[in-house]
Order: C-alpha cells, then sequence, then structure tokens
DNA sequence: TGACAAAATGAACGAACATTCATTTAATTA
DNA sequence: TAATTAAATGAATGTTCGTTCATTTTGTCA
C-alpha cells in the first residue's frame, strides 16, 4: 500500500461537490456537463470518475449530505425548546435561518429530485419525508395540550414548512429587509396561522400564549 | 391565397402544446426532446418547426399563456369581493382551486423559469409580479383599515403565496383529504396568519373580524 | 531509490440533441 | 381542374453529451 487512499482524493471530491452544487444550483442539472463540472476543478472530465461513478451520484450525494446535515442540525436545536409553542417558534427560526444559509442546497434538494433515479428519489424524499415529521410532532404536542387550534396536523405541517422554505425564492441578502427581520415576521405569521386567538395578546379563551409572555 | 391560414395548423399547434405541457411537466423541460414531443402528437421533429420556431418558443407560449389566464381569471373572481377579509378568503379560496386544476402549467411556470432566454423570463416574471399585486393590495387595504395586523405587506404576500402553492408539491386527489376540506384549512391559517386577534373569535382591541362575523 | 497505486490526461466511443431543408402530400380556392 | 400553399416528411447538419480506457504523471511508503 502506497499512496494514503484517499488523501488527496478526498480533497478533490470535496472540490468537485462544491463546483458541482454551484453548477446545478446555477443552470439546473441538466444543462450541466461533466465537462462543465471539470473546469470548474481544473481537470479534464475524465478524472471526475475517479471520485464519482456517474454524473447522478454527484446530484445524489450533494442532496442526500443536504438532507442529513438538515437533521442532524435540528436534532441539536430542538433540545432547547420545552413547550410546543416555543419549539414551533424555534422551528421556524430555525428552518429559516437554515436554509437562508443553505440557499443552494435548498435549491437542488428540492428541484432537482424529478432527476433521480428510483432508488436515489425514494432515499432523499424518505428523509425529506422524516424532516417534515419534527414539524408534525410538534403540531400534534401542541394541539393535543389546547395552545395550538389544527384542523389537521399533516395539512398544516405542509403549509408551514411552504411557507417557511419560500422564502429561499425571493429573500435577498442585502435587500429592504435584513434576515432578522424577515425572521420576526415569519414567527408571528406562522404562530397567527396555528394558535387561537392570535399570538400578540391574550383571548378569552385562555388557551393561547402571548409569544413574549411568560405563561408556558 | 389557398388554404385557409392556420386553418389546420392552430389545431396541431394546440395538440404540440399540449403534448409539451404533460412532457415538460413530467419529465423537466431540459430533459423533454423535440422527438418525443413530436411522437406525442404524431408527426416528426422537423413538424414542429411549422408551429413554434424553437423549442424554448414552445415553453414560453405555455408559460404566458397561463400567467395571463391566471390574472384573468382573478380580474373575474375579484369582482366578488367588497372587505379586504372578504378579498383574502375569496383569494385563498381562488387561488387554491385555480393551482390544483392546473398542476402542470403550474408546475413548469415555477420550475423552468430557469430554462427560459432573458427576454423571455423577464416578461413571465412580470406577469407572475402583477399576479402577486393583487395579494399585496389586498393585504395593504386591510392593514390600512385595521382588519389586518400586518409587520410587512410585500412580505406577508409572498408568505402567503408560497404556503398556498406549496399545495400542489403534495395534494393529490383522492387522498385524505379532499379540495374542499384542505380549502377550509388554509383559509383559517391565511386568515389566522395576518388577523390581529385570531379569525373564530372577536378579541379585546376590536379590530379583528370573525370570517363569518357580519362585520364589514 | 524503486515499487506501487492513486490520480489525471486526452483521445475516443456511440448516442442523442435542436435545427435545417429539399421534397412530397394534401387541403383549399379561383 | 389547376394553381397555390400550408403542413408534413425524412434525411442530414454539426454539436454536445456521459462515459470509457490506455497511458502518463505524481505522491507515498518500503
Amino acid at each position: 500500500m502506497a499512496r494514503k487512499a484517499g488523501s488527496v482524493g478526498e480533497e478533490t471530491a470535496e472540490r468537485v461537490r462544491l463546483a458541482a452544487l454551484k453548477l446545478f444550483a446555477g443552470k439546473g442539472y441538466a444543462a450541466v456537463s461533466m465537462r462543465e463540472i471539470a473546469a470548474g476543478v481544473g481537470l479534464q472530465a475524465g478524472a471526475l470518475y475517479n471520485h464519482f461513478p456517474t454524473k447522478q451520484a454527484i446530484l445524489a450525494d450533494l442532496m442526500v449530505a443536504h438532507m442529513e446535515a438538515l437533521i442532524a442540525a435540528w436534532e441539536v436545536e430542538s433540545r432547547k425548546f420545552a413547550t410546543p409553542v416555543a419549539a414551533l417558534e424555534g422551528f421556524v427560526r430555525f428552518h429559516i435561518r437554515y436554509h437562508l444559509s443553505r440557499g443552494d442546497e435548498v435549491f437542488i434538494s428540492y428541484m432537482e429530485l424529478r432527476n433521480l433515479e428510483p432508488e436515489n428519489f425514494v432515499r432523499i424524499e424518505g428523509l425529506r419525508k422524516y424532516y417534515e415529521g419534527f414539524l408534525r410532532k410538534i403540531l400534534q404536542a401542541g394541539a393535543a395540550s389546547g395552545s395550538f387550534s389544527i384542523a389537521d396536523v399533516p395539512v398544516a405541517a405542509m403549509a408551514l414548512i411552504a411557507m417557511l422554505t419560500g422564502l429561499n425564492t425571493w429573500f435577498r441578502a442585502g435587500g429592504r429587509l435584513s434576515v432578522d427581520e424577515v425572521e420576526e415576521i415569519y414567527v408571528k405569521m406562522a404562530l397567527g396561522s396555528v394558535m387561537p386567538g392570535g399570538i400578540m395578546q391574550g383571548s378569552s379563551d385562555g388557551a393561547a400564549r402571548g409569544l413574549t409572555a411568560a405563561g408556558s
């Protein structure tokens, strides 16, 4: 055994991932050639096959890594929250910040699903469902405790996720609003959409909690 | 002048649009060949160029037609509503029903923007902004009259549109819920996200209107 | 230093691509 | 019927694609 396996190799593979990520996000998977990816790393196309067996394997690698990192990040973050209301607020803030900080990964993970072979598709889709399950659990707990008024938990979860992820399609840093500002707006809207009496003041049924109020 | 121009031609062009719509929605614009589209109509690829100058022109044609039909449909529907609250509820119901009934058109109009040349992109994007303007105007009116509590109208409009359009990514007819049922859920969530005291009961500040209450 | 293997080259493969075009077919009107 | 022309054919254009592979380069360890 001569050269330590993967010493330079893994470094190059990482640069391939980075170049492919930028290109896929910018032009779409189908519109990017292996020659373009190779040029982005300073290689010939053939050399890519020392690191990835096919073009699609690069895409699947990026998607799986993104979803697994997202899930792991929330699993750490979620420990901070004791009540369903706090957890929902925390989820909204986490989702927005994480997704806005990984625009390219989010973009390809939502747009290029159709370019995956069935095996890869099922895997990515499973990871996505798993992540959505975190929000469903929060909503379910809040509905059970009376903190939330939710007609259908799975539907509410999908509606909220779509609302949050939609941020990626229009928000651009350096625009009129900062991330912190839109985060506050989205927290207010998300909580308002599932809390029985609004979020900024108590209401007569006693179930609603103010966002900044102390009552658990 | 012999054959009336476009007699059989427009009929064929329409079949080309239909075949291209299905294929683009199913596999993505970049993954569909002119030969596939032609086969879907029962023609050779060359014949398509009697009806559309390029492959992209077919895509742009589909997108423009969709956006213009959407705008025209809302311009008719919107006349029914007298108050901001009624208009928002009406917009939510309209958007959901219209988008769910044109799944393929919606899908390509959101997914294939990047495959448009700048000229076509600007045109479609302009139509989209114009449609989003309808919701912004509703929210602005409601914020001005005190019916809504909205920190930032453009942001709230984008959040709501994303929430509503997200339905297309997961809702399938024949599933656990009917269109009517999800429509009700989304109405409740959308109104709750922008109304100061929740939607099902009045609140102490007097600004909130119940969805089913008579108050303007 | 020499052996070894990872990593990269550069040419080549067949296939598929959008588009063009000379030609044929067929529907319509004068 | 004859003239006209829209519509379709089918072959061909040149280009680009993902992938393969024999060969060369390069870094590492014995």
